[in-house]
DNA sequence: GTGATTGCAAATCTTTTGCACTAAA
DNA sequence: TTTAGTGCAAAAGATTTGCAATCAC
C-alpha cells in the first residue's frame, strides 16, 4: 500500500442528512451509516461485502440487503458509480467523474488513474439516437 | 440487428483440431463443438449460457461445466478474451486484440468499436514492476 | 497405460426478492 | 397517516468443485 492522502474534506457528519436529500434520499440511520464510510474525504472504491464490514466495524448494524438497496440508490442519484473488474464482484467509486483504473490481478488491488493521465484523441460516433453515458477504462495489469 | 458480415474466414472444420493443438489444448470433441460455434469467422461476444445453448442447436451435448472449463483454457491460451460489461455476466469475445465495445444497457447489445476508430492519446506510466497486459474501455450508452 | 478432460450433482458466492415491520415526512 | 425504507430468510443466477468415468496421446 502506498502513502494515502485525502483528496477531498471529510463530509462533516452534520452535513451527511443534507448530503443525501440534496440527491433526493431519506438520511435513515442505515444509509447515513454507509455516507460515513464512503465520503470520508478520501475516495474509495469497495465492493458491497467490504462496505458492510466496515460498517459493521463502526459498531453498527446495516444488513446486507440493504447495503444493496443503498448503493443502488446513490448510484442512481449520482453519489457512486459502479466499475466492473471482475465477474460477480462489483466496486462502487466514490469518484463518480470520468477517471480510469489500473487493475492489479495478483492483489486484487484497484488503483485510479486521474482524468488528465489519459487523453483519449479520436471517440467514435455513437449508434444513432444514443448518447454516451460514461466511459470506463481498465488497464489490467500483469 | 443490423447488417452483418463477417470479417475473417470461417475455420474449416479439418482445421481446428490444428487450431487447438496449435494453442497446447487437446482437440477433445466438446471443444470442437464449441470451436465450431465460436470461430465460425464472425467475430463475436457471447456468455458462457448462450454457447451452450449454441451448441445444444446443432444437436451437440456439452455440461455446463466443460463449457466454462472450455472457455477458460481457450481464454488462457489467448483464443478468446473475456470482456466485462455487468456483473454476474462475462462475455467471451473471439477478437482477442485491442478493441473496444460500445454497450446499450437498453437492449443488452454489445457492438464492437474497431481499433482504430479510438486513440487513446497519453497513456499513463503503469506501476513499478508492473506491464499493461490490456487495456478495456466500453463506452455505456443511453 | 497415464495424465488430461468430462459429466454430474452439489456447493459456493454474490445479488435480488417477498413480505411483514419500522421509521421518516 | 402515509409512503419509503429495512431486516430477514429464502430464492435466484452464475460459476466452481469433487470425484468417478472416459478419452487423447
Amino acid at each position: 500500500m502506498s502513502h494515502y492522502v485525502c483528496m477531498k474534506q471529510p463530509v462533516h457528519p452534520d452535513h451527511l442528512p443534507s448530503l443525501l436529500q440534496a440527491a433526493g434520499l431519506r438520511p435513515t440511520s442505515q444509509r447515513m451509516a454507509l455516507a460515513r464510510v464512503l465520503f470520508d474525504g478520501c475516495d474509495k472504491h469497495m465492493t458491497a461485502e467490504q462496505i458492510h464490514a466496515a460498517v459493521r466495524k463502526n459498531r453498527t448494524h446495516v444488513s446486507l440487503a440493504t447495503v444493496y438497496n443503498a448503493l443502488h440508490k446513490f448510484t442512481a442519484a449520482g453519489l457512486l458509480r459502479q466499475v466492473l473488474i471482475d465477474s460477480s464482484c462489483v466496486y462502487f467509486d466514490t469518484n463518480v467523474g470520468s477517471h480510469y483504473h489500473f487493475f492489479d490481478p495478483e492483489t486484487g488491488a484497484l488503483h485510479d488513474i486521474p482524468a488528465a493521465e489519459i487523453k483519449i484523441a479520436r471517440l467514435p460516433k455513437p449508434p444513432r439516437g444514443k448518447r454516451i453515458k460514461d466511459i470506463d477504462v481498465i488497464i489490467r495489469l500483469r
